[in-house]
RNA sequence: GCCCUUGUAGCUCAGUCGGUAGAGCAGCUGACUCUUAAUCAGCGGGUCGUAGGUUCGAGCCCUACCGGGGGCACCA
């Protein structure tokens, strides 16, 4: 909302007849800002700011903290240091450095370099005496790798002329040994200016302390940037989950395993790419805004182009743009991106998430199964894992190939009833508390099947053989029009998959665009007339199958999340002033 | 949209029966060259989400609103 305003003046400037006037005013107003910063820049450097008092004036405890650092600031200014740091060549990772821990070795005064003790496999579970080791083999000293690292500071422990700094990279934290008589007066000086929350980079020896813990003692200190906002607690981190998400940098950097699953949720989308570009699969990137919202029965977020002056949808599926490109002799498929729903948010819902869908022409769903399969087992192994893994402390197995069981079975199988009773489930629909008035009997038994079959499939499962009637863009059973050749994969009652034998009979798609489905408003529809589309049908689509898979959910599931904005990282929120 | 729940220092949390607002971390000052959430001594830090109401008196009770979490509805 903030924001909106001056960016959109912007925009609308730029895009104007006068634009070269105004492009140049904005120039002239952005030079004589960076002149001004220039200035202001110098004054730091040269002149020695006044210290604010903490203690004086401001009440606010916030600005407390906040002056205290800026005093800092100002004093890294006055030594002569860029405190937002720069260029910082051949650094390593601390997660590299840790794998080195083998280098360091112990030399005797005679010259012999003897190996250290195996800090990590003290199976008595004794701290090994490492100053007792060093001092029994007599004179000599620690040999070390040089090393040069950067991170955030996480925890700091000065002891006077010496401090101990944990920083943090994204592969792990690493202990800096700080101590005056190693680095000097003016590193030692720098490094009292240090608060939780910045970046170093440190040169230093890799070796081991007293106690043996892995440490870098620093030899030359870099400043790498200020933090003007205190962290949150050393401890316990962010768990306020509203704070959690507004701040999700402060979240990935102080809360455990945040950044972890994240880099997971890389590995998983690189592993769903990779499945499907070694099958000789193309990825397109579709247009996420559209004049028909199809492919799925959603409620569409509604846009506007304003030179074309004209509504516009944000999409709710990739379906029929996928399908025009089959048309097109594209015969194998894909698109992982963002759509939109303007719907209710739930731990399983996002207004916005990230959706794969695959078309491969002469395959059915019967192939879209295997491929769902690989995906999975495929994206599985990326993380590291087998095909059993554990979702909200209860098992699940991704072993392929998985259940498969047809829909009405499992209808008959859940409620007891014959799947053509229409009169019996009916009955049972009104039982469940629903209406069953004036819907088609398709549809009833849909919302009985979702209520008292999907909970039930913890396992991996894929539902087959859909009544027709609610599939309006699959093909039907040859043998039996009544039946769709449709899929739907369920873990732990949550719908992961969706796919289709595609339907490319256009005659048969415009009448079921036209039909609209019987008992449903048309707004609720999916069956939402798109003559464009059927004309892309009409010029000859090849027989197809077709998968959905929702990336959000097969990520949750994979990194044993039970919310659905523990593994988007900006999830929508209410503006806050 | 409806129901339940929650909001106290920068962060993590106490706050009894309605009777002057508490701790730890973080911050500031001092001591300390092998610490591990370092330790020790001292100091500062509050619009109790917001606005009303009840009361002699409200962090606490009531109402509305705002933000978060959970559930319902919606979501082929």
């Amino acid at each position: 909302m903030r924001g909106r305003g001056p960016r959109r003046s912007l925009r609308l400037s730029l895009k104007s007849s006068s634009c070269r006037h105004r492009f140049a005013r904005i120039t002239q107003k952005i030079t004589s800002l960076l002149f001004f910063a220039v200035y202001l820049q110098s004054r730091h450097i040269s002149m020695n700011q006044p210290e604010v008092d903490p203690s004086a004036g401001d009440s606010q405890p916030r600005n407390v903290l906040q002056t205290a650092r800026l005093n800092k600031l100002r004093k890294i200014e006055s030594l002569g240091i860029d405190p937002w740091g720069g260029y910082f060549p051949n650094r390593e990772l601390t997660r590299d450095v840790r794998a080195r821990a083998a280098e360091i070795q112990f030399q005797t005064a005679d010259g012999r370099t003897l190996p250290l003790p195996d800090f990590g496999a003290n199976a008595a579970g004794e701290a090994i005496d490492y100053r007792k080791w060093k001092s029994d083999q007599g004179a000599g000293e620690e040999i070390g790798p040089k090393v040069r690292v950067a991170g955030r500071i996480v925890l700091m422990r000065p002891t006077g002329k010496l401090i101990f700094v944990n920083i943090r990279d994204w592969t792990g934290d690493i202990q800096i040994f700080i101590g005056k008589a190693q680095v000097g007066d003016a590193d030692f000086d720098l490094a009292g200016l240090f608060d939780l929350g910045d970046w170093i980079g440190v040169d230093g020896r890799l070796g081991r302390t007293n106690y043996g813990e892995l440490t870098v003692f620093a030899e030359k200190l870099h400043f790498m940037c200020k933090t003007m906002e205190p962290p949150p607690e050393k401890h316990a981190g962010l768990t306020d989950q509203e704070l959690r998400q507004r701040q999700r940098y402060l979240d990935l950097t102080y809360n455990e395993g945040v950044m972890d699953t994240f880099l997971k949720r890389t590995k998983i989308v690189q592993a769903v790419r990779d499945t499907l570009n070694r099958r000789g699969y193309c990825e397109i990137e579709g247009p996420t805004l559209h004049t028909i919202a199809g492919g799925a029965a959603a409620r569409p977020f509604l846009t506007h182009h304003n030179a074309l002056n004209m509504p516009l949808f944000m999409r709710i599926a990739l379906e029929l743009h996928l399908k025009r490109l089959l048309v097109g002799g594209m015969e194998r498929v894909y698109e992982l991106g963002r759509v939109y729903r303007n719907e209710g948010i739930s731990p399983r819902h996002n207004p916005e998430f990230t959706m794969l869908e695959s078309y491969e022409a002469f395959a059915n769903y019967e192939v879209m199964m295997e491929l769902t399969e690989e995906i999975i087992v495929n994206a599985l192994k990326a993380t590291g894992q087998g095909t059993q893994v554990v979702w909200n402390d209860k098992p699940i197995d991704f072993t392929p190939p998985f259940r498969r069981a047809k829909y009405n079975d499992l209808f008959q199988e859940a409620t007891k009833l014959d799947p053509h009773d229409v009169e019996g489930i009916a009955a049972l629909h009104r039982r469940l508390g629903m209406d069953p008035t004036g819907k088609h009997p398709d549809v009833v038994k849909s919302e009985v099947f979702e209520e008292l079959c999907e909970e039930s499939l913890t396992n991996p499962t894929f539902v087959i053989d859909y009544p027709a009637s609610i599939c309006p863009l699959t093909k039907r059973k040859q043998d039996d029009p009544s039946v769709a050749e449709r899929f739907e994969l369920f873990v732990h009652g949550m719908e992961l998959a969706n796919a289709y034998t595609e339907l490319n009979d256009p005659l048969l798609q415009e009448e079921l665009f036209r039909t609209q489905l019987d008992g449903q408003a048309e707004e609720d529809s999916m069956a939402k007339m798109d003559d464009d589309f059927v004309l892309a049908l009409r010029n000859g689509m090849p027989p197809a199958g077709g998968l959905g898979i929702g990336i959000d959910r097969l990520i949750m599931l994979l990194t044993d999340s039970r919310s659905i904005r523990d593994i988007v990282l900006f999830p929508l929120l209410r503006h806050q002033d």
